[in-house]
DNA sequence: CCTACCGATCGGTAGG
DNA sequence: CCTACCGATCGGTAGG
């Protein structure tokens, strides 16, 4: 019953050390060694655990974005209206930001970094998250609930614009409760400045 | 007649390879030799030119911060109506990313590489240009014309969202015009998925 | 603007 | 996981 996993262990510790040094100094400005101080090992010591330093990015980045894939899978499959559909997905993108904001950042500024290859992975998978957008705010369209005479690119595009800004300036540990930060993002999404409502 | 600034220009010129570098792999991830070779200089060679790497980084971000400002003082400084400065100040937004997209990508990703007191100057002047429209959201709800019940600061954190977003998906060339892409973007920002307008 | 170079730091490895 | 180290690259400079 003791730790035979030590190994996978410390692999989570230098994972996390790595998430909260990308975000802060970006993945080109932190170096294997600010890594090895943060998690106490020698620089060499990493590779008794890792493999290379951008196997460290693509796992970040991958977990990251697989969070909002399966949040959003959920979301997708409910049969719900357009806009409570809509307004499901805020609340999911919301809530993953908020329980892990510093891995969002890394997810979202430094997917750059990674290989051709890596990087066509990634943006596979962002494009089908993004379409989720696409899919309601087309059924919205469709079932007369959104209006018909928007560019509906742009606006999901605005909605994703929205989303992405979230990390610059949630914090978790605000007056509101995070899911009441994604129900005024939605009302904006839905009604605008406006504001009149159905 | 002559050129007598010959100086003045290679500064441009280095000025604008960098821009194009950093834009791509970012400050830390660009070298001084990058830069050299981009505008067909030895690397030592550079320095005859400018001081320092960070110097670069500098002068890049505030020009690009400050044509945002400006072009922002010029629609903050007319009467017209809440809903029709927004419009304006998206527009005038807009224009300067479709002018400059490469710039304006490394003034909203790469200003958190500055030393802590020019990094200052920069969130000083991004908060003043942020205030326009936190100026403007208020100004339309203590006229009326924007909902009252909304979350304002909450409005103004989708407006940025949205508009920080522009650089990453709008092609200059594309097919619509500028403005009319601003246009639907306000759109969605006024009367949302909705529609509904007055 | 080039030649020639500086000390520091980089990602990563061999051997234990 | 440490010791000891590799070749490559970094930002920047002296002198012309």
């Amino acid at each position: 019953m003791q730790r035979a996993d030590t190994g996978a262990r410390s692999r989570e510790v230098i994972l996390r050390e790595a998430v909260r040094l990308f975000s802060r100094k970006g993945y080109t400005g932190t170096s294997m060694r600010d890594i090895a101080e943060a998690v106490g090992l020698l620089p060499g010591s990493l590779y008794a655990h890792i493999d290379e330093k951008e196997g460290l990015l693509v796992e970040i980045v991958n977990r990251g974005i697989d969070a909002f894939l399966d949040a959003g899978d959920v979301v997708v499959s409910t049969p719900a209206p357009p806009d409570l559909r809509m307004r499901a997905l805020i609340r999911a993108h919301v809530g993953i930001i908020a329980e892990n904001l510093e891995q969002t950042s890394v997810v979202f500024h430094q997917w750059k970094h990674l290989s051709a290859e890596r990087r066509t992975v990634v943006v596979d998978k962002r494009d089908r998250y993004e379409s989720m957008f696409t899919r309601v705010v087309d059924d919205g369209i469709a079932a007369g609930v959104f209006n018909a005479g928007m560019n509906a690119r742009i606006a999901v595009l605005s909605i994703l614009g929205i989303l992405n800004w979230v990390p610059e300036w949630l914090s978790p540990n605000g007056p509101e409760p995070v899911d009441e930060v994604a129900d005024r993002l939605t009302d904006i999404v839905l009604v605008g400045l406006y504001g009149r409502r159905p």
